[in-house]
DNA sequence: GCGACAG
DNA sequence: ATCTTGTCGC
C-alpha cells in the first residue's frame, strides 16, 4: 500500500483540506521553551500498533509515564479502536490522533511532555505528528523518528561513531532537527522539536532516556513494546 | 515510467 | 506499520 494507491482512496479535495490544516497549525508552533527544565517531572512515552480484522483496521495506543528523574513508569493506558484514515507520508497526525486523544484522556496524571514516534519539526510542512500533537494536546512535545523522510531533496550527514554526537539537517537555511547517535555503533534517530521545546533541550531530554539495551529512548521503546503486548492480546480475544 | 515514502 | 527464521556478532 504505496502513497499513490492511498491517494486514490482519498479524494484529491480532501488531501488539499488537509495541507490547508497543516498550514493553519504550523503559525502555531514555538520551538523554544515554555518551562523549565529542573521542574520537569512527567514524561510520557506514546506509540501505536496496528492489525486488521475482517477488513477492518484496528490501533492500539499505548502511553507510559516517566518520572523523568527516576525514569520509573508511574502510570500507564491503552486506548484499542478502529483506525479510519490510510498512512500516507507527511499525513501521518490524520491517522494517529484519534487513538492518541482517546488514550491521553484515561491517563489519571497529566505529563508535563510528550514524546512520539514519528517527526515534529522535521517535516515537510514543520507538521509532524508530534507537532500536531502538541497543538491538539496543549503540552511540549519530541519527534523521535527512526528513519530519515528526505525533505525537499536534503540529505542527513551521518554523525560520528560515538555516543550523544549529531549533525543538524538544515532546509532552507533553517535547522528542522537533528540526526543523534545514541549510542556506538547503531544507526542515528531523528530528533526534532514537536512543540514548545528548543532542539537542544529536546536532545538532552532524549539522551536522558536512552539506555543500554536500545538506540531509542525508553519512553519510546517501552511505549513500543506495550502496544506489541497489547495486540497479542487483542487478538487472543478475538476469536 | 521510476523511485521515494515518518508510521 | 506489518508479514516472519535463521543467523551473524558481541
Amino acid at each position: 500500500m504505496q502513497k499513490n494507491s492511498a491517494v486514490k482512496q482519498m479524494d484529491n479535495k480532501v488531501e488539499e483540506k488537509l495541507n490547508v490544516i497543516q498550514h493553519q497549525l504550523r503559525k502555531k508552533i514555538h520551538c523554544e521553551n515554555n518551562f523549565s527544565l529542573d521542574e520537569l517531572k512527567l514524561v510520557a512515552g506514546v506509540d501505536i500498533a496496528y492489525w486488521s480484522d475482517n477488513e477492518v483496521d484496528y490501533g492500539v495506543c499505548c502511553i507510559q509515564v516517566f518520572d523523568y528523574l527516576t525514569k520509573k513508569v508511574i502510570e500507564e493506558v491503552e486506548y484499542v479502536g478502529k483506525v479510519e484514515f490510510p498512512y500516507i507520508s507527511g499525513y501521518l497526525a490524520f491517522r494517529e490522533l484519534p487513538l492518541i486523544v482517546k488514550a491521553v484522556q484515561k491517563l489519571k496524571n497529566t505529563p508535563d511532555l510528550y514524546m512520539f514516534d514519528g517527526n515534529g519539526y522535521l517535516h515537510i510542512r514543520n507538521m509532524g505528528i508530534a507537532t500536531h500533537a502538541s497543538i491538539e494536546l496543549g503540552k511540549p512535545t519530541i519527534g523521535v523518528a527512526k528513519t530519515y523522510s528526505k525533505i525537499k531533496n536534503v540529505n542527513f550527514t551521518m554523525p560520528p561513531n560515538s555516543k550523544g554526537t549529531f549533525t543538524d539537517i538544515v532546509v532552507d537555511g533553517e535547522v528542522y532537527g537533528r540526526a543523534l547517535r545514541t549510542r556506538v555503533d547503531v544507526k542515528p534517530i531523528f530528533v526534532s522539536c514537536g512543540n514548545w521545546i528548543d532542539l537542544n533541550t529536546a536532545t538532552q531530554i532524549t539522551m536522558h532516556f536512552v539506555e543500554e539495551d536500545s538506540r531509542l529512548p525508553i519512553t519510546i521503546r517501552y511505549a513500543d513494546l506495550a502496544t506489541h503486548e497489547a495486540r497479542k492480546y487483542q487478538k487472543l480475544m478475538n476469536k
